[in-house]
RNA sequence: GCGGGGAUCGGAUAGUGGCAAUUCCGCUGCCCUUAGGAGGCAGUGCCUUAGUGGCUACGGGGGUUCGAGUCCUCCUCCCCGCACCA
C-alpha cells in the first residue's frame, strides 16, 4: 500500500489556506501568543536546509500554541534588501528589485510546501516603499531625539562591500560578508545612531530576559562596561599661555562670578595665564544686543592675543559682536552657545526674542577669529540638542561633544571647559594608581585628530610609520607587533609635572575611551613591550610584596601590591589607590571616576543602492536638513546605473531637490541605510502590516507585542539583537511603545552541517535541498526527521540514515491509522497515553523536540491494532505539530469536521496513569529476555527449542494469557501459559517451582 | 587571556540525588517474503548460567551524602563566542 504524500500535502496546504485557519485576529476571548522566526534574508538559491529547520522549530511550537487553545500570531516576512541582493542582481544583470521579487516568490512556494502556519496576510517586504516609508519616518523621529548624528569617526570600510560597515559587522577585522577581507579603518563622515545613549539600559536589563545564557553573556562582553578614572592630560605645545589675554562673556541672567568662571580664572592663572576682561554685562535680565556690544567695545580692546570664552547667550553676543573687530582674535571659544529662541524647556523668553535677530554671519565670525572651540552638552536641559553643532558646523570649529557636571555647563566646576580650552587631552584608564609610573603617552594612530599633535619636525617618521602598518593591516590582529612613532609633543602628567612624550602607536583603539592611553610601562604588559622597543623607562610604582625593586622587570607586574613612588599615595594598597587618587583627580577638577562601554555607536549609512534612502538633504543656505515627514517616503529611483560606487550618487534625478526649508537648490544624501534597520522593528510591522497611515496602530502593538517566542539563529547575538533591543528602548522614549524588550523568550537553534561535519556549501558537494526531501520522502518526515536527530539548540550533521529512518516511521504511522480499528483501548494503553501526553506537552513545551519524538515512537509502539477512537485522536493530536499533513488526512478520516490544526490539545487524565502497568510491562520483558537467553544457551547445546511453557504464580495467570501473543511473536516460539497451582500442567522436568511473584518458571522444548 | 557550553554503549541521543541506559543509526542472528527494496523479532560492556547471579562502567582526581552520571571542588580534553577595550 503506498500513500500519495503529495497529493495530502497538496490537498491540506490548499484547505488551511481556503478556511483561513491560521489568520490571526486581535481578540479577547483567547490569550495571545506571537511566535516568531527570524525572517529570511531571500537569495536567490533558494530555501536551505538551515531555513527548513528554524522554520520547523517554529512551526511546530505555534501549532502546539495554537492547539492550546492560544491566539497565535505567526507570521513571515523578507529582509530583502542590502548588499548580497545588489552584487547578485549586478552579477545576473537584473535589476535588484526584479532579482528579489524572484527570489521571494520561489521562497514563498518552499516555505508552503513545507507545511508551515504562517499568517501570510501578514507578509510584509522591506523594499516595499509602503514599509520602508517608516525606516525613514523612525530616522526622522531619532533625529528629532538627538539620536542621530553625522561625525567624522574612524570607520571600518569594506573593499568587496565597497561601503562603511558598522563596528558589530567586522569580525576579527574582517567584513562579515566576506570572511577572507580585510576592513580598512577610514576616518569618514558617517551617519550614527546613538546606541550608547541606551549602553547602559541594554545591559542592565539582560539578567532579566529568558535567552540563551551564551547569548546574553556574548551581548553583555559586546557592550562591554568598564569602571575607571578619566584623567586629564596636558599638551602644551599647542599653546603659550603666558601671551594670551582671556576674556570671559557670561550667560543670560548671570554674571562674572557665575558658573564655572570663578574656578576657570584661578585654574587660567595657575598656568600663568591672565583673565583680562571678564565684566558683569549690563541689563543682563533683559539683554539688548546693542548696549552690551559697545559696552564690551567700550571697555576692552580686543587683539590677536584675545582668547574669548563664552558661555550659553554670552555665545550669541559674541557672534554678533565679532563681525565689528578689524583685527582677527587669537581663539573664541563658546560653551554651549544658542542659535535660536526654540529652548527645549519651553518657556517662552520674549525677552530673549528681542536679544537679537538671531541671524548670523557666519563667514564674517569666521574671519574674525584664528580658532573656534565649541562645547555642547548632550544633557543640556535648555539649549536644544544640535545647536551648537549646527553652530560649528557653520563656522568649520571644532566641535566637541560632552558632558557636563551640571546640565547645560551651570557646575562651579566644569573640567569639560578647561579641556577644550587647554587642548587637554582626557584619557580613560581602569589603573589610576599607576599615574605615577607614566613614562609616555600613546595615541591610535587612527584617530582623526592625529595630526594635531603632530611637531612639523616629526611629520615625515610619523608618515612613514602610518604608511608602513596600512601596509600590514593584513595580518591578524592578536599578533601584530606594537609598534609607534614619537609624535613631538608632550603630554604633562597632571600629578607629577612630568612630561612625557607622545607616541602614535597601532595598538591603540582610536573609539574606545578617548583614543589616548597613559602608558605604564612597569605594570601593563603591551605598554611594556612598547617601552623596551623604543627604550623609555620603565617606572615601577606598585611594589609585590617580598620582591627587589632593583630587579629588572621580564614583564609587567599587573597583580596587587603596594604604590611606591607614588608620592603621598605610597605605602597605600592599589586597590584602596584607586580611589584615593581618583578622588584626589576630581577634587582638583582634572579627573573624574567614569564608565567605559566597548559598544560604540551604530554607523548607519552604506555607500550603496539597495537600500532605504536616508530623508536628509543638503541645503548651502540651511545646512542639513531632515525631509519633513509629509514627503515620505523618499522613492529610491528604479532606473539607476550600475557602475563603480553608488549609483544613487550620479543620478541626477534623484540628488538634485530643493531644500524643505527655503526651497533653495539643495541635494539629496545618497548613503542609503544599513539593512539592519529595517530588521530592528519588523516584528513590530507584522502587528499592523497593511497600516497605511502610521507605522503601526499602538493598540495592535498593546495586543500582540511582545513577541512570546523569538527563534533564530546565534549568530545575531550581537547585531540585529542588539539593534532591536534599541530600537524598541529608542521607540518607546519617542512614545511609539510602552516597553522596552521586544523578545521576552529567544530560542536558538543549532548549526546544520552536512553529512561530512561541514558547513553545507555548494563547493564542498553536501548541499542537501530541503525540496527535493519533501518529494522523495514528504514533508512530514523532514519535518519529523529535522526535529528528532538532536536537541534543537545543539549543532548536528545531516545524516541520510536518520532521514530514511524518519521516513520510515510516517509510513508505519500511515501503515497502522489505514488499517487500525475503533474500538476499546485497554487501561494499560490509557495510561499509556495519558502519561505522555503529559509528557510528550511539557517536552515540546520546553522545546525538546528530540525527547518528545522518543516519547512519540514509544507510544507507537504500544499501539494496538484496535484502539479507542479517544486514544487514536489523541496520538494524532500529539504528532500533529511535527506531522501535520498527515494528521490532519487521519483526523479528517475518523470523521472530524474542524481540522486537527485547530483542535483542542489532550489533557492527560492523572486518574487513568497508574504505574502497576509499567511494573507488569517490565516484568513481561525481563521474562522474554530470559526465555531468549535460555534459548541461546540450549541452542549452543545443539537443541532446537521450538515451545515454550510458562508457569506463573495464579494470581499473574491472566495477565500472562493476556500477553501470549506478545512473548510468542518476541520469542518466535510456540507458547503455553500454567498457573504454578494447575494440575494439567505439562512440565517435565519440574520448573514450575521455581516461580517467583513477578518472575514466572520457564521450560523449554 | 576572558567568557559560555560540553565529555554517557561502536556513532548520535535521553537520563527528578535512589536498580544506569531511552530512542535512532550501525552491526549480528533469526523469521517473513511476491527474492525487491522493505517489514517483523531478538541480540549488541565483560564474565557466568536452563535464566532469577556477579563484575565493570557515565573524561580524570578529590569531596558532600545512607546513596552521586546528577551537587561541590580541582584537573584534562573538545566545541563556540570575544579579544591590543587601556
Amino acid at each position: 500500500m503506498s500513500v500519495n504524500f503529495q497529493k495530502i500535502e497538496a490537498k491540506f496546504q490548499k484547505k488551511w489556506a481556503e478556511e483561513e485557519i491560521f489568520k490571526a485576529k486581535e481578540t479577547k476571548n483567547k490569550p495571545k501568543f506571537y511566535c516568531l522566526e527570524m525572517f529570511p534574508y531571500p537569495s536567490g538559491s533558494g530555501l536551505h536546509m538551515g531555513h527548513a529547520f528554524n522554520y520547523t522549530i517554529g512551526d511546530v511550537y505555534a501549532r502546539f500554541k495554537r492547539m492550546n487553545n492560544f491566539n497565535v500570531l505567526y507570521p513571515m516576512g523578507y529582509d530583502s534588501m542590502g548588499l548580497p541582493a545588489e552584487n547578485a542582481a549586478i552579477q545576473a544583470g537584473e535589476h535588484p528589485k526584479k532579482y528579489t521579487e524572484k527570489a521571494i516568490k520561489n521562497f514563498i512556494l518552499q516555505q508552503k510546501r513545507l507545511g508551515l502556519s504562517y499568517d501570510w496576510d501578514r507578509m510584509l517586504i522591506t523594499y516595499e516603499p509602503e514599509y520602508y516609508k517608516w525606516n525613514q519616518f523612525f530616522f526622522l523621529k531619532f533625529f528629532e531625539k538627538g539620536l542621530v548624528q553625522k561625525k567624522l569617526a574612524p570607520s571600518n570600510w569594506c573593499p568587496k562591500c565597497n561601503t562603511v560597515l558598522a563596528n558589530e559587522q567586522v569580525h576579527n577585522g574582517k567584513c562579515w560578508r566576506h570572511t577572507d577581507t580585510d576592513v580598512e579603518v577610514k576616518n569618514l563622515e558617517q551617519w550614527f545612531i546613538k546606541t550608547t545613549a541606551y549602553a547602559e539600559e541594554l545591559l542592565k536589563d539582560i539578567p532579566s530576559l529568558n535567552w540563551p545564557e551564551r547569548i546574553k553573556t556574548m551581548q553583555e562582553n559586546w557592550i562591554g562596561k568598564s569602571f575607571g578614572t578619566e584623567i586629564a592630560f596636558e599638551i602644551p605645545s599647542f599653546w603659550d599661555i603666558k601671551e594670551k589675554e582671556f576674556v570671559f562673556l557670561h550667560a543670560f541672567q548671570d554674571n562674572s562670578k557665575s558658573a564655572f568662571w570663578d574656578w576657570l580664572k584661578k585654574q587660567i592663572e595657575a598656568r600663568g595665564g591672565t583673565v583680562a576682561f571678564a565684566p558683569d554685562l549690563p541689563n543682563t535680565n533683559e539683554p539688548k544686543i546693542e548696549e552690551q556690544i559697545n559696552f564690551v567695545l567700550k571697555n576692552y580692546k580686543f587683539n590677536k592675543n584675545t582668547v574669548l570664552i563664552t558661555h550659553s547667550l554670552g555665545g550669541v553676543l559674541a557672534m554678533k559682536l565679532l563681525p565689528k573687530l578689524e583685527e582677527k582674535i587669537s581663539c573664541l571659544v563658546m560653551i554651549a552657545p544658542p542659535l535660536k529662541t526654540e529652548f527645549k524647556d519651553n518657556k517662552k523668553r520674549p525677552v530673549l526674542e528681542k536679544y537679537c535677530d538671531w541671524k548670523f554671519d557666519f563667514e564674517k565670525i569666521k574671519s574674525r577669529a584664528g580658532k573656534i572651540i565649541i562645547l555642547e552638552d548632550k544633557a543640556d536641559h535648555i539649549v536644544p540638542f544640535g545647536h551648537p553643532e549646527e553652530i560649528a558646523r557653520n563656522l568649520g570649529a571644532k566641535y566637541i561633544l560632552s558632558k557636563g557636571s551640571k546640565t547645560h555647563f551651570n557646575g562651579n566646576v566644569e573640567p569639560e571647559v578647561l579641556n577644550c580650552i587647554f587642548e587637554n587631552w582626557p584619557i580613560f584608564t581602569t589603573r589610576p594608581d599607576t599615574i605615577f609610573g607614566v613614562t609616555f603617552m600613546v595615541v591610535s594612530a587612527q584617530h582623526p585628530r592625529l595630526m594635531e599633535l603632530v611637531a612639523p619636525g616629526q611629520k615625515q617618521e610619523i608618515g612613514a610609520f602610518l604608511k608602513k602598518i596600512k601596509s600590514t593591516s593584513e595580518k591578524d590582529a592578536f599578533e601584530l607587533e606594537k609598534e609607534g612613532a614619537f609624535t613631538g609633543s608632550n603630554a604633562i602628567n597632571p600629578l607629577t609635572g612630568e612630561k612625557v612624550p607622545v607616541f602614535a602607536g597601532n595598538f591603540v583603539l582610536a573609539d574606545y575611551g578617548s583614543g589616548m592611553v597613559m602608558a605604564v610601562p612597569a605594570h601593563d604588559q603591551r605598554d611594556f613591550e612598547f617601552a623596551k622597543k623604543y627604550n623609555i623607562p620603565i617606572k615601577i610604582v606598585i611594589q609585590p610584596k617580598e620582591e627587589n625593586p632593583e630587579v629588572e622587570l621580564k614583564e609587567a607586574f599587573t597583580g596587587e601590591g603596594v604604590l611606591v613612588n607614588s608620592k603621598e599615595f605610597s605605602g597605600l594598597g592599589n586597590k584602596e589607590a584607586i580611589e584615593k587618587i581618583s578622588s584626589d583627580l576630581g577634587k582638583k577638577g582634572i579627573g573624574k571616576k567614569t564608565v567605559q562601554y566597548k559598544l560604540r555607536d551604530w554607523l548607519v549609512s552604506r555607500q550603496r543602492y539597495w537600500g532605504t534612502p536616508i530623508p536628509i538633504v543638503y541645503c548651502e543656505k540651511c545646512g542639513i536638513v531632515p525631509v519633513p515627514e509629509k514627503q515620505l517616503p523618499i522613492l529610491l529611483p528604479e532606473k539607476v546605473k550600475f557602475g563603480i560606487g553608488n549609483p544613487l550618487a550620479t543620478n541626477k534625478a534623484f540628488v538634485e531637490t530643493k531644500c524643505p526649508k527655503c526651497r533653495g537648490p539643495a541635494q539629496r544624501e545618497t548613503d542609503t541605510m544599513d539593512t539592519f534597520f529595517d530588521s530592528s522593528w519588523y516584528f513590530l510591522r507584522y502587528c499592523d502590516n497593511k497600516n497605511q497611515k502610521a507605522p503601526f496602530d499602538l493598540k495592535k502593538i498593546d495586543y500582540w507585542m511582545p513577541v512570546d517566542q523569538y527563534i533564530g539563529g546565534a549568530e545575531h547575538a550581537c547585531m540585529h539583537l542588539i539593534y532591536a533591543r534599541f530600537f524598541a528602548m529608542a521607540l518607546r522614549d519617542c512614545g511609539f511603545l510602552k516597553f522596552g524588550e521586544p523578545f521576552q523568550n529567544l530560542f536558538n537553534q543549532g548549526m546544520l552541517h552536512g553529512e561530512d561535519g561541514f558547513v553545507m556549501s555548494k563547493s564542498r558537494g553536501n548541499v542537501v535541498n530541503p525540496i527535493e526531501m519533501i518529494e522523495k520522502y514528504s514533508a512530514d518526515a523532514l519535518r519529523f526527521y529535522l526535529v528528532s536527530i538532536a536537541s534543537p539548540d545543539k549543532d548536528f550533521s545531516w545524516s541520510s540514515e536518520g532521514m530514511e529512518s524518519a521516513s520510515k516511521f510516517i509510513k508505519k504511522i500511515v501503515d497502522y491509522f489505514e488499517t487500525a480499528k475503533t474500538g476499546k483501548s485497554s487501561a494499560k494503553m490509557e495510561s499509556k497515553i495519558n502519561k505522555s501526553i503529559k509528557e510528550i506537552s511539557l517536552n515540546i513545551e520546553k522545546f525538546e523536540y528530540n525527547v518528545a519524538i522518543i516519547g512519540i515512537r514509544k507510544l507507537f509502539d504500544a499501539l494496538s491494532k484496535e484502539e479507542s477512537r479517544g486514544t487514536l485522536e489523541s496520538f494524532l493530536k500529539i504528532i500533529a505539530p511535527f506531522c501535520p499533513h498527515i494528521a490532519e488526512e487521519f483526523w479528517e478520516k475518523l470523521g472530524n469536521k474542524k481540522m486537527i490544526a485547530v483542535a483542542e490539545w489532550p489533557v492527560a487524565d492523572e486518574a487513568k496513569i497508574n504505574p502497576k502497568f509499567e511494573e507488569e510491562e517490565k516484568a513481561l520483558d525481563k521474562l522474554i529476555e530470559d526465555i531468549n537467553n535460555i534459548v541461546k544457551i540450549v541452542k549452543s547445546k545443539g537443541k532446537q527449542p521450538t515451545k515454550v511453557f510458562v508457569y506463573s504464580l495464579p494470581q499473574e495467570k491472566q495477565l500472562l494469557l493476556e500477553n501470549i501473543e506478545t512473548i510468542k511473536t518476541r520469542t518466535s516460539l510456540e507458547t503455553k501459559v500454567f498457573a504454578v497451582n494447575d494440575r494439567e500442567k505439562f512440565d517435565p522436568e519440574n520448573k514450575a517451582g521455581k516461580a517467583k511473584p513477578m518472575k514466572p518458571a520457564i521450560y523449554l522444548e
